[in-house]
Formats: C-alpha cells, sequence, structure tokens
DNA sequence: CGTATTCATTGACATCTGTCGATGGATTAC
DNA sequence: GTAATCCATCGACAGATGTCAATGAATACG
C-alpha cells in the first residue's frame, strides 16, 4: 500500500527539508527562515499559544488584546504576521476577526527539526 | 582547581513546554522566542544545516565561511549567535574553533511544536 | 439616519539587527 | 624571533522591527 500526504499548501508547507538532511541552499534557508522568523518574538509566540487553546480552535482580536498589554494596533500586526507566515488563518466573520492555527503548520515546522 | 561546571543553563534547554500546551506566560513566551529568533535567519539556517552536515558532527569557521558569500566577522557573529542561543558548540583546538550541534536541542525545539 | 464597536492600516519613532572593514589576540610555521 | 593563519571583537552604518497614537473602513445597533 502506499502512503498518503496530506497536502498544506501554506508558506509552511514550502519548508519541508529538514535541517540536518544536508546543507540547505540559500532560497531554502530564506523560506524556512522566514517562518521561524515569525515566531521569535514573545507576542506572537503567546498569540499562537492564545488562539491554541481557545474554544473552537480559534479567537478574536478582542479576546488577544485583554490579555496582552499591547495597544489594539500592535496585536493586529503581530497577527498579520502570523497570518503571513503561513500559521494563522483568519476569518471575517460580522464584526469580528477570527485567527485560527492553520492545520498541519506547526507540526511541518517540527519535522524540519528532527534529527 | 577549578569548579566543576556541569549545567548547561541554555536557552534551548529551558524551552520545553509545548506551544500548544495553554496560554505561555511572558517569561517562557520569551525564553522560547529567543531560540526561534536565533533560526529566523538564513544564514544561521544554514550554518546549521552545515555543522549537522559535516564529518565528526562539527565544522571550523575557514570551512563554513568559505561556502557563504559573507566576511568572516559576519559567520562569526552569527556562530556566537547560535551558541548563545544553546543550539552549537564551540571547541577551539590550536587555532581552528570548531563547531557541533548541542545534542538534544533541535529535537527539544520540535516538541515544542507538537500538537 | 446616526452612533458605537471591531479591527486593519498608516505614520512616526526608538531600538534592534545584519553587514562590513579593521583590529588584535592566540597559535602555528618558518 | 618573525611571519602567517585563524578567528573573535569592535565601531560604524543602513535597514528592519516593535510599538504607539491616530485614522479609517466595515458592520451592528438604536
Amino acid at each position: 500500500m502506499s502512503a498518503v500526504l496530506p497536502v498544506i499548501d501554506t508558506a509552511a508547507s514550502a519548508c519541508c527539508s529538514p535541517i540536518t538532511g544536508g546543507v540547505m541552499d540559500a532560497d531554502e534557508a530564506s523560506t524556512l527562515a522566514a517562518t521561524f522568523k515569525a515566531m521569535g518574538d514573545p507576542t506572537r509566540l503567546r498569540l499562537l499559544s492564545m488562539v491554541a487553546a481557545s474554544d473552537n480552535g480559534e479567537a478574536c482580536v478582542c479576546d488577544l488584546n485583554e490579555l496582552l498589554d499591547l495597544s489594539q494596533g500592535t496585536v493586529s500586526h503581530h497577527l498579520g504576521q502570523l497570518v503571513k507566515a503561513g500559521l494563522l488563518t483568519r476569518t471575517k466573520r460580522g464584526t469580528w476577526s477570527y485567527y485560527a492555527l492553520v492545520p498541519g503548520a506547526l507540526p511541518a515546522l517540527a519535522d524540519t527539526l528532527r534529527v
């Protein structure tokens, strides 16, 4: 039987060659580095964990904003970064914006760190 | 005799609570973010892969410097960042500095990304 | 309608970061 | 000892980044 590979077509999925799988070329390194860079900020890491921990796996900015001692504009900026990095999705319902983890994005990133 | 210092209190060893394991507090987020930040640069990612791919799992700056189109000072700077982040070790033998992966550092980081 | 709420975007600002060239210390080779 | 090699560190600089306050667009509510 052949293995079925779930295809996740995000920025995160593009960086799947493990770090320890030989010398990386510049392009691959840039792509993967962009994702790690998005996670290289405490606020964004907390946002990720808050989204992951919220009910239904999604949270709106109003909830996130209260827990962080930052202006609304700053939080929105960080959320935008995470979306751009392919780690979060944004869904607008009415006045609210709901953010959720991109399925498989974090595990795909974890795979690049496997030995 | 000098005192024995067996404790490796690096950033990598401290970040073991998974991102999806509940809302992270600020301290934990800062510690983990520092490690991801160190990996958020293409050059440093390439350096990691080059060290991992080299014989005996270690490489000297002279080798690394040739493959990257950067000045020696810049490469040394990046290597210092990776050491500071707890991802590489530095061993000086004679005139040469050899860098190697900190055992378990990358897998520990991968664990923080598990769902 | 008008007002309030939610949130992305903009402009401004201080700080951090990546890069280089130069310097200097340590070690090896002659 | 002198010269050469290896490499960390320093000073400088342009560009990126995190933050805020203010603005504006879209929607909901009266």
